[in-house]
DNA sequence: AAAACGGGGCC
DNA sequence: GGCCCAGTTTT
């Protein structure tokens, strides 16, 4: 048994099991490109509707260049980790610009693109062009770990060198695409983080963890911190004339940063002065500012909780209805249901729109 | 090296 | 409720 006979066993496998995946249909690099940006902490079955609408709206990095960047985000808004669209549309701006709009098929230039890391530009460099380079994702950190045996935490820098350079190893110099895309498919159906099926695995006899029963032990990875819980309260403001409700969208750094939102405030760090409170009270200036004459007294929603990787949202929803005298101020707007279908609208806040058209049936 | 950065699916 | 996911960038 070398290592020689195991990328074999693999790729048999992986010709024989593989799923037929949108992105796995093309050899287009560019649609490549868009698939693994949207893989990133992404699961499968999540990002293939994203990415067929996608490639539906912008089919070639020029067309992706030339849209704006509120029109990218807007087909990215539920998917997550906004930086990634807005970093793919200055990359694809850049591309254009720079590389006649074709996807460099050099590692080096392609990596120093916005949003393309070591495993984006290893992916890509394999999977379109078939260049030699490893793409190290979870599936193959897992893979890997359970095979060698690594005990060591793998979230740390010297573990993941260490994979690494053991993936560069193993690989076929011709196919490493297919070797690549062939140990994270093993990941993703077979090597799975919960219960593996190792009674399925094609490479189970090079398997030292599976040799030891360490499948549930392997990979090991230090606990995370527990996220922060944060009291904040919306208001869903309707107007009476003709049922749109006002939104606002975010700056351009941070969390969210450019999407769109219900006006909200935190009810922890006091905002001076503070726009609207819980128990009803409504500022006058924040109500002159956004152009309402007169507001309804205000109706509780219930809360909405929203879990963020680093942090949890508790979302006291407030429900009014508004007499308008003048047109909201940007970043403000008044957005009819078609509106907010074509805004990049933050899911949480998606969500509580939706909620409240179905309770009052507008 | 750690934290920021979304959201959904699964147990 | 906790863990995980075809990661990258910033601090």
């Amino acid at each position: 048994m070398h290592d020689g006979d195991m990328t074999t066993a693999l790729m048999e496998w992986y010709a024989r099991a593989r799923r037929d995946l949108p992105w796995r249909r093309t050899h287009d690099p560019y649609a490549i490109w868009v698939s693994e940006t949207m893989l990133q902490q992404t699961r499968v079955d999540t990002a293939i509707p994203y990415f067929l609408r996608f490639m539906e709206r912008f089919p070639h990095i020029r067309s992706l260049a030339h849209a704006h960047e509120d029109d990218v985000l807007a087909l990215w808004a539920g998917l997550g980790y906004y930086a990634r669209a807005r970093a793919l549309h200055r990359a694809a701006q850049y591309v254009s610009a720079q590389h006649q709009g074709v996807v460099p098929a050099d590692y080096a230039q392609f990596a120093a693109l916005p949003g393309v890391g070591a495993y984006t530009a290893g992916a890509v460099m394999s999977i379109a062009y078939g260049l030699p380079y490893a793409a190290i994702d979870a599936n193959v950190l897992r893979v890997c770990a359970r095979i060698h045996a690594i005990e060591d935490d793998i979230t740390r820098t010297k573990t993941k060198q260490y994979i690494a350079q053991l993936q560069r190893a193993l690989l076929p110099p011709h196919d490493a695409g297919t070797f690549n895309q062939a140990m994270m498919e093993l990941g993703a159906l077979i090597c799975t983080a919960r219960s593996p099926q190792c009674g399925a695995c094609p490479v189970r006899s090079y398997c030292r963890a599976h040799a030891h029963g360490r499948t549930g032990d392997i990979p090991y990875k230090k606990a995370k911190k527990n996220p922060r819980s944060e009291r904040r309260c919306a208001i869903v403001c309707i107007r009476e004339d003709d049922g749109r409700i006002l939104m606002r969208q975010r700056g351009a750094s941070g969390l969210l940063s450019r999407m769109w939102e219900l006006p909200h405030v935190s009810l922890e760090h006091e905002e001076e002065p503070m726009p609207w409170s819980i128990d009803g009270a409504i500022n006058p200036q924040w109500q002159e500012h956004v152009g309402i004459a007169r507001l309804t007294h205000g109706t509780a929603l219930a809360m909405f909780v929203h879990r963020f990787t680093h942090r949890i949202w508790q979302m006291d929803v407030v429900v009014r209805h508004a007499v308008v005298h003048r047109d909201a101020p940007s970043p403000y707007a008044w957005v009819d249901e078609q509106q907010r279908a074509s805004l990049a609208v933050a899911a949480l806040f998606d969500r509580i729109v939706a909620s409240v058209r179905a309770d009052h049936r507008v």
